[in-house]
DNA sequence: ACCTGAACACCGTTCAAGT
DNA sequence: ACCTGAACACCGTTCAAGT
């Protein structure tokens, strides 16, 4: 029998490289087949290679995150007038999530990492060049990140559900809004009428209309 | 050798039982803890029993969270002047979630569950009965609903790191805040102006402000 | 310093077998 | 119908040993 030839890579390893692999087996696959199994497989390499760069899972996952938001938070809407830039920026992130449904699960799971840093710097700055109180500034930050990193749990939630449970878009709304229609009147009135509106309506407007909202909230505080 | 004597239970299991011994767990221990052998070892019963009444350890997670989402919406805030009940309610869910983490953890990940739309009917009705026009109620209350679910994220991952990490409350925001106040003045000014704030800031008023903001830019559209 | 890969200590879940 | 528990197919992580 002939043993197995095990192809060996000859470069070196650096964090770089694992971290970037990671992201790949992260979009082509979701969040369950990143295993430390498959990035040896990928990078053809063994587990203490890879633990000689990365501290563990945990920290694999934080290091992609970080790199999927610093991009999204450098160069975008640079000089636009605050109000614009903070919808542009908001939106930004809700896209790059809405690619990378696992920075959003991520996002959720470690927020003191880095990368919220980023983001709260970001939108905090914007709030303040917006002319927003002091007094205000912060709890108007913090609000306004929060429900960023709702719709990003969420995003991750419906793209784990869409891509597992392998139906399209529009057939998984189609069923969640008969369902919500045939709900007991008297006890779930406003599920029931949101149902009309789950069908047609469009995530990116819906999440930037919340944005509007705290905008027009924070402004009556001027 | 005398074999071991594993106490088995006489009276019957039930999916609320078990349910209820999940929460248990979750409470006690934290999210890690909940392992099908800790759960069988607290029922003094097999895995099979378990898996008899429930489908896998989502549904058993979905249903302890549902328990806990239905105590809160029931009976909180009935009668009171529309406003006020938003607080209230809102309120509750961020208590209750602060209590119980892995409800906010749940919340993120699987929102499509009845747990959420018991949040939703509630928020939005109450949205409706405060007078919000048609065209922007579903957004109104998918934003509330979103920044909710924002803040159990994070309060799920806070509660996380402060069981883990073993340290109080105080200590790690002093660290976290000493750690802000360093960073470099020109790349983080807003972050590190944070810093000051970080130490005595409430999180429970910091999401009552959140909800005020929107509920200030809701009533800009009537 | 950097890498190998067998081995360890866990998981969730299944299923033939029992009552 | 309800329950048992050995077994399966995985995990993340470690570590003695190699270069």
């Amino acid at each position: 029998m002939i043993g197995p030839v095990t192809k060996r890579r000859t470069d070196g390893l650096s964090k770089d490289v694992i971290v970037r692999a990671a992201a790949g087996i992260l979009d082509e696959a979701g969040e369950a087949a990143l295993t430390f199994r498959a990035l040896t497989a990928r990078l053809d390499t063994g587990y203490g290679a890879i633990y000689h760069h990365v501290a563990n899972k945990s920290d694999l996952l934080a290091a992609a995150t970080d790199d999927v938001i610093a991009r999204v938070m450098t160069g975008t809407a640079d000089g636009a007038e605050p109000r614009e830039a903070l919808r542009t920026v908001a939106l930004g992130l809700f896209d790059a999530i809405d690619a990378h449904p696992w920075v959003g699960a991520q996002l959720s799971r470690e927020p003191w990492r880095p990368a919220l840093m980023e983001i709260y710097e970001r939108i905090g700055g914007l709030l303040d060049a917006l002319g927003v109180p002091e007094r205000a500034l912060f709890d108007a930050a913090g609000a306004l990140v929060n429900y960023v990193l709702g719709v990003a749990g969420q995003n991750a939630a419906n793209a784990r559900l869409l891509t597992s449970g392998q139906g399209d878009r529009s057939a998984f709304l189609a069923d969640v809004s008969a369902r919500w229609a045939s709900l007991d009147p008297d006890r779930y009135p406003f599920v029931r009428r949101a149902a009309a509106h789950l069908r047609e309506h469009d995530d990116r407007e819906q999440f930037l209309a919340g944005v509007d909202f705290f905008l027009a909230g924070i402004a009556t505080l001027r």
